[in-house]
RNA sequence: GGGGGCUUAGCUCAGUUGGUUAGAGCGCAUCCUUGACAUGGAUGAGGUCGCAGAUUCGAAUUCUGUAGCUCCCACCA
């Protein structure tokens, strides 16, 4: 702050100290059994992603628990690292590769194709690290992770032997969401259902046998490219129009060939005819069904979604929704089609390939999910908690009816998978028990010229699922890393969207319960505590366009937050992303809304340059200098008013984050900052500052006082135009930075500076009283005018309460004067009634008795009203034995002041009356 | 079909265990460039808290019913 402009410029600030917090080593985590361990692990990014405005929100959240913990004196791990993202990276250098030489990833092999994804990786990956640095935050970046890193892998490799040995994972040939474009297996949360406008085709299969007038049956489908694959027909078994035809044959149309009707309880009476073909080969039911009975499968759809010769000729080869298009032409020209109906229903999308997925039946590897009742008990008992809590139903619900989980992908970019097949073994004949057939282990076989090894990789998921535990060294951790698991495993909190309590947040869990520690089949609640991998979840909602839509590329509506940051600030972006975040629920963003933290970061400057302007700085170095330097004797209601204040602000903080509470975070810090502090104490202070220098130098210590802790509070949410004024201030002990100050507690606070209760009262007093004089002001176009007389009447003890406050009145009121008037001279004079007194404008000039009669008798109404509310209330016996005495006092209280308000308007209003009638007499 | 969530000012949202006159920011209107800040200051307009019942001395807050919106899970061709 040693140029002082009028406005904050954010840019080179932040710059600055980043790096300087950087080569000071500010963010090393060390395990220090002295203090209380604090453990983040960030939710891997892509490694070759960019910064987007959810990554923001996330980061920025655990930015403020990290700081302020580390502000708590605690020892503070964030753990930073990115995520391969298997499917998603690939796709990225499959689609450049074809770009730029035309290649695919089979013309370069598996080898070198990897080495262009390494390449990749090398060139883009980390670029999202320096993006999170541009924002703050504050993660120990030396201990920076990948999840293809070598330790990470062998962690991943251990996992699954340990899975495979004790059972959990198996192979199977299994129906599985497969994507045609990207030509892999995906697991049943990858994809997302989406409601299509398709067509029902119906159609006749003929009956090999009539039955009697009964030549055909009739057929819904919206997948009349499929009928090729169909092996028979299903009806219901207890469905009296069809019951008699089970076992019977029908034709079907092409290739033509007769298949079975057969009984299956699945199939739906009363859905459509209520008949189903059956194609096993493309429907997970429809499988199911074929297994019931040994019907044949029929593939006729390939990997890539085409058609494939078991289609037939003139299909095989055509693209899977044109042949949609040409079957139901066929069964058209061929008189079979019925009709077709416009149809709404749900088609399962891939979630990266962004097209229908097929059902395919392929050999895959599945884990079967461990640990289940565990990972519900651990969440039931509270050892692990969400906040805010209910998603903790939703966590619970999912576990209810999981199933196995897919974990192999026929991709390049990923874990392979650590099994071996001998050489010159048909993959039928493989039996998975015999280590003669299958080997399967982290280093593998020793003779490996004889093993073929499996060509599948793993899930992504499969290996950001042990990231809390595998970061910090698990499973053969070195004598460093043993000491740090014990420290700050299980770390303390995990912060995250709602979008991957699925894929990510239960499943770390499970695993982390099986693996973490020796093989155990059932856990109790003193061995859950030990392996959990966070002991608490936060969730927050996922960041939505203005208008509630999703932030994608295609729809150009979402902002690079690296603009935002040159924009406002990144301590302005990130107030105000945390500004408009409500708990738990989607973030509508629009940059109008987040004005305002770079709005807040110029007030905040302005303050503080206003408090260098307005005297000599004197130590700051320490709270307790600055203590030193308050004379309680010479504190004012404003003083105590501020630092009762001050105080709230603490302790509201305090509980916020015990509660993780942050949603109101940034509204206290704004309100005590701006009104609070700014509009009311700063402008206060502006007499004083001007009166004896004893008084100006107490009230710039209390400034200085407020200022230092009030910087502290804020210093999580804009770490750094904070460091910058605590610097500048003189807050900072010579080589140190903000965060290492530590905060005081409320009760601490409370405790030194105990503010004066019935000063408190005087100035909420005041405040209104001024408010209304202000309004007065208005009202006769005089508000901005800071010359207005004006006279009062009050009750004794008030009136001492007036004397004491002139100045602090006129001030902020911007009245010459306000002096005490005889009621009878006063009458005639527009007025407004405050708790305190009653204030009168001088209005040397004419005005309008009857606007302002006028005017009085609408507030005349209002008090009526109020008055026998509370005379209700106050008549009311059982109120007045069941309510509380705190809530009596309160209504009596009201009552009173309403009363006195309501006698005193209606005393003006018949004065103006009078005046009124005098007047018209006159002229 | 199952389970969440939401409905409060023009907009986006707060409103802690029921308890003084329901709040904030933005937007809007009027006034003000006064020596921290126009990324500012002052004032104001604007709400029968989705609807209907119930409990209670007292309900935006609890309960029941109901309407609308929204998300997640499952999915019937």
């Amino acid at each position: 702050m040693s140029e002082i402009s009028k406005a904050y410029e954010p840019e080179a600030v932040e710059n600055r100290w980043y790096a300087e917090w950087l080569s000071a080593g500010c963010f090393k985590a060390v395990a220090d059994p002295k203090r209380q361990p604090y453990a983040i692990m960030i939710p891997p990014p892509n490694v070759t992603g960019r910064l987007h405005m959810g990554h923001v929100l996330d980061n920025t959240l655990q930015d403020i628990f990290v700081r302020r913990a580390r502000q708590e004196g605690k020892a503070v791990l964030w753990q930073p690292g990115t995520d391969h993202a298997g499917i998603a990276t690939q796709t990225k250098v499959e689609k450049q590769l074809l770009e730029s030489t035309g290649q695919s990833k089979h013309d370069l092999g598996r080898e070198a194709f990897l080495e262009k994804v390494w390449d990749f990786k090398q060139a883009s990956g980390g670029v999202i690290l320096q993006q999170l640095q541009k924002l703050g935050a504050s993660c120990d970046w030396d201990r920076a992770s990948f999840t293809l890193d070598e330790d990470y892998s062998k962690a991943v490799l251990t996992a699954f032997v340990r899975f495979y040995q004790r059972g959990y994972i198996y192979r199977g040939k299994r129906m599985v969401n497969w994507c045609p474009a990207t030509q892999t297996a995906l697991s049943d949360e990858e994809v997302t259902m989406r409601a299509q406008n398709g067509i029902l085709y119906k159609m006749r299969y003929e009956l090999v046998e009539p039955d009697g007038e009964r030549t055909h049956l009739e057929i819904s489908t919206t997948r009349p490219e499929t009928l090729m694959g169909d092996s028979a027909v299903a009806v219901h078994p207890e469905d009296a129009r069809y019951q008699h035809l089970i076992g019977q044959t029908v034709w079907r149309p092409f290739p033509r060939e007769e298949i079975p009707i057969i009984g299956d309880s699945y199939v739906d009476r009363e859905f459509g005819t209520g008949c189903l073909k059956v194609t096993p080969a493309h429907d997970k039911n429809d499988f199911e069904i074929g297994q019931r009975h040994d019907l044949k499968l029929i593939e006729v759809i390939g990997a890539d979604g085409y058609m494939n010769e078991q289609a037939g000729e003139e299909f095989a080869g055509v693209e899977r929704f044109e042949a949609r298009k040409r079957a139901a032409k066929k069964l058209e020209t061929m008189g079979l089609l019925v009709a077709r109906e416009a149809y709404e229903n749900n088609v399962g999308y891939s979630e990266r390939g962004h097209v229908p997925i097929e059902p395919r039946l392929s050999e895959q590897w599945f884990l079967k999910y461990p640990k289940v009742a565990a990972a519900k008990r651990a969440v039931e008992s509270g050892a692990i908690r969400f906040y805010p809590d209910r998603w903790k139903k939703t966590y619970l619900h999912w576990l209810d009816g999981i199933q196995d989980w897919c974990i192999s992908r026929q991709l390049w970019w990923g874990h392979r998978i650590p099994v071996w097949y001998k050489k010159g073994l048909a993959r039928s004949e493989l039996d998975f028990d015999n280590p003669k057939h299958v080997h399967v282990s982290i280093e593998g076989p020793n003779d490996p010229e004889n093993w073929e090894q499996e060509s599948d990789v793993l899930d992504t998921w499969a290996s950001s699922y042990l990231w809390p535990m595998a970061n910090l060294g698990w499973p053969h951790p070195n004598p460093e890393q043993q000491k740090e698991l014990d420290f700050w495993y299980p770390t303390t909190t995990l912060v995250t969207g709602f979008d991957i309590i699925f894929f990510w947040v239960a499943r770390m869990i499970m695993a982390s319960l099986e693996l973490y520690g020796e093989d155990q089949e059932v856990l109790s609640d003193a061995e859950i505590a030990k392996r959990l991998p966070f002991k608490n979840i936060f969730i927050h909602g996922l960041i939505r366009d203005e208008k509630g839509r999703k932030m994608s590329k295609s729809l150009g509506n979402s902002p690079d937050p690296l603009d935002l940051i040159q924009k406002f600030g990144a301590d302005g972006l990130r107030f105000g992303i945390c500004n408009i975040a409500p708990s738990g629920s989607d973030i509508l963003f629009s940059e109008e809304r987040i004005q305002i933290g770079r709005n807040f970061c110029n007030k905040l400057w302005n303050a503080v340059r206003f408090r260098q302007m307005s005297g000599p700085m004197s130590d700051n170095s320490d709270l307790a200098s600055i203590l030193q330097r308050l004379d309680r004797t010479l504190f004012d209601d404003p003083d105590h008013w501020i630092l009762q204040r001050l105080c709230d602000l603490t302790q509201s903080l305090e509980s916020g984050f015990q509660d993780y509470e942050i949603a109101p975070l940034t509204h206290r810090l704004y309100a005590f900052f701006w009104s609070d502090f700014c509009d009311w104490y700063v402008e206060a202070s502006k007499a004083k500052l001007q009166a004896s220098e004893a008084l100006r130098d107490n009230c710039l210590a209390i400034q200085d006082l407020v200022i230092r802790q009030f910087l502290q509070l804020a210093h999580p949410v804009m770490p750094h135009i904070t460091e910058e004024l605590w610097q500048a201030l003189g807050y900072a002990q010579p080589q140190t930075y903000i965060h290492q100050a530590l905060l005081s507690p409320a009760q601490e606070l409370i405790q030194s500076l105990r503010p004066d209760a019935s000063a408190v009262e005087r100035v909420a007093q005041l405040q209104t009283l001024i408010t209304q004089g202000r309004a007065l002001k208005a009202q006769y176009r005089l508000a901005s005018k800071r010359d207005v007389v004006v006279y009062y009447t009050a009750e004794a003890p008030d009136q001492v309460t007036l004397e004491h406050n002139q100045a602090l009145i006129n001030r902020l009121a911007g009245f010459k004067s306000c002096t005490a008037l005889d009621p009878k001279v006063a009458s005639g004079m527009p007025a407004t009634v405050t708790p305190l007194a009653t204030l009168y404008l001088d209005l040397s000039s004419s005005l309008d008795l009857a606007a302002e009669s006028a005017r009085l008798t609408k507030d005349l109404a209002k008090l009526e009203q109020q008055v026998s509310i509370g005379e209700k209330k106050l008549g009311n016996e059982k109120f007045m034995k069941s309510a509380p005495e705190k809530v009596v006092a309160g209504a009596r209280k009201q009552l009173a002041e309403a009363r006195a308000k309501r006698d005193e308007t209606k005393r003006l209003i018949e004065s103006f009356q009078q005046n009124s009638a005098s007047l018209k007499s006159e002229s």
